[in-house]
DNA sequence: AACCTGATTGCACAAACGTGCAGACGGGTC
DNA sequence: GACCCGTCTGCACGTTTGTGCAATCAGGTT
């Protein structure tokens, strides 16, 4: 081909420069593209601009979620693994295809990238969805997909400020990135992630700014967190950024804690009793969050499978999203 | 570029030939593709196959329903066209984006194409689609994406025969591809568009087989039609297909007939009574198609704007698909 | 009017994609 | 074993799509 590109002579019949414009451009754009099999050059002379407006016109409104996409797996023949998953341990499994032969960077960031993509059909109106923060929401909140709902909120899981920083920039940032994505209200939480004194937190539970959210925590319609693990491999963010001293951690280890949910701890079994620390924590009490109705946990990385069973033995979520490795190794032992 | 195409030197380290492979591999590709966002490349790499195979594994869940793509126009600012529509006549209105300038048969083409796209997500399981046949419905019938649901019929809603042939191949086609894309059961109905007696039909309606027919279409939860109209250019199938002699095509005119719906005829302001052919028709009663909860309406070309107007006066529709100029003439006048 | 600044456009090129074709494979038949 | 026929594969090629860049436009400021 010679590159005939674009178009040669248009432009001369000009449209009227009508308001929102651009938009409805972008929904003929969309029908035209994935509605009627037309090419982006035949989109382009029917709409009288240039092919590659088209394009960016198309882009945008996959972007702002005017166009969705949806792959279901049929449930009845789902693969495998889901249906393992399933069956062993009681939650909807989404597993991402991934080779075993990438990077963990990268098989965080397709987990991320499909699970925004997940989340987004369930995301509804008038909804109360609670978010946890850490590199594995981070990375989630990057590919969110714009959906418009009303009178949506979201609403911090627990309290990220550490004696080096209040965490609030980096915790901000993904509730942020939530709330414009759904064009929700975003309720933070502006209290460390651990109290000192657990006394502390007794008392500050009663104040009137911190009962607002527990209230909209308790009136949660869905929670995304990720989890994190010990002693195997990398401890996850909470465990070495400066939100826990040596002290703590060694309560963990004599409590047997194997990972956490938004900074609180459990056991192997899924038990969370008596372990000091999340008398201090300023996450949701465990028992709450198994009432909320639809708990999406993510996961990546198979150094994650300890806390990962744990919070399963917990009954903590109700959807898991994890990789194709970490899937296999949570079946096959 | 100087087509590099393809994997250089892959297909060493083979991959076990698992039964259900091809499905199993089209679920994952359409994973990768579109919820990850990965290059066909990348995804022939993983599955260890070529480009090529993976594009047609691609198209090959597009066709099959495992991927599904939605455009919603966000009904709080949908295109003016569509509020006046469902303002002045009551019902949904789906305008198809058309530039004026191309040829009738294109517009029915793009306008079935993106009715089968919409009705595919509202296709449900243990329903019964009760479906007309013209050459609307035909055209439609070969655009849609197949979607597997459990338990549902596809009816037919008037008979087709004439008296030149039985038209079985006709419109047991259409209904046929509606059958294989939903996986349903398929039921004809074996009678003719028309009686000459009307008493023959009455005894016919008593007939067990018949009545099964009538009994299912008493309890369809979905209709699908387009319309035929009188007086405007064009006359649509039934009225020069060999269905109708002379005679009865003057006592449509006297009648002051404006078109029908499943061969069934309405005036312009929408009434049906003592419409003499009516009583030889095979068509389901109108004031029983009214009590389908969902009644679907797909019209293409200007032409059928008399009768349209006539089926929206009757309220036959809750649902209409029409291509952008129809849309036009119906509200500008 | 002159000037800046950010958004938007079309172009040119490179990357990604779809598909006709010929060869390879599989399994049934003579 | 030889043969046939339908299916699947990778290749080559042409088509379609994404995107950096420079020119242009719109609207606000000096």
């Amino acid at each position: 081909m010679t590159t005939t590109n674009d178009l040669p002579g248009a432009d001369l019949a000009g449209d009227a420069p009508l308001p929102g414009n651009r938009s409805r451009d972008a929904l003929r754009a969309a029908q035209m593209y994935y509605l009627q099999d037309l090419t982006m050059n035949a989109i382009a002379r029917e709409l009288r601009t240039s092919r590659s407006t088209v394009s960016r016109l198309l882009s945008m409104a996959r972007a702002t979620g005017l166009v969705q996409i949806q792959v279901n797996n049929p449930s009845d023949r789902a693969p495998a693994l889901e249906q393992q998953i399933r069956r062993r341990f009681g939650v909807e499994a989404h597993v991402v295809p991934v080779a075993d032969s990438i990077s963990d960077s990268e098989v965080l960031d397709r987990v991320a990238i499909q699970a925004a993509r997940t989340i987004g059909p369930l995301m509804d109106s008038n909804a109360i969805i609670g978010v946890a923060w850490g590199s594995t929401l981070s990375a989630v909140s990057h590919h969110l997909t714009r959906k418009q709902t009303h009178d949506s909120t979201i609403v911090q899981l627990n309290g990220a400020g550490n004696t080096q920083t209040t965490g609030i920039t980096y915790a901000s940032e993904i509730l942020r990135r939530f709330g414009q994505a759904y064009g929700a209200r975003v309720e933070q939480f502006p209290v460390p992630a651990f109290f000192d004194h657990a006394a502390t937190k007794t008392a500050m539970w009663e104040e009137r700014s911190v009962r607002r959210i527990l209230d909209l925590q308790q009136r949660m319609t869905m929670a995304i967190f990720g989890v994190g693990s010990i002693g195997s491999g990398i401890p996850s963010h909470v465990y070495s950024g400066g939100y826990l001293d040596r002290e703590d951690l060694e309560t963990l280890e004599t409590d047997e804690v194997v990972g956490d949910v938004a900074t609180m701890f459990f056991r192997a079994d899924g038990s969370h009793r008596d372990i000091l620390l999340n008398a201090r924590s300023t996450g949701p009490d465990l028992d709450q969050l198994r009432t909320v109705s639809r708990r999406i946990c993510v996961v990546s990385g198979e150094s994650k499978i300890n806390g990962l069973r744990g919070a399963l033995a917990a009954g903590l979520a109700t959807d898991l999203i994890l990789d194709e490795g970490s899937a296999r190794r949570l079946v096959h032992a």
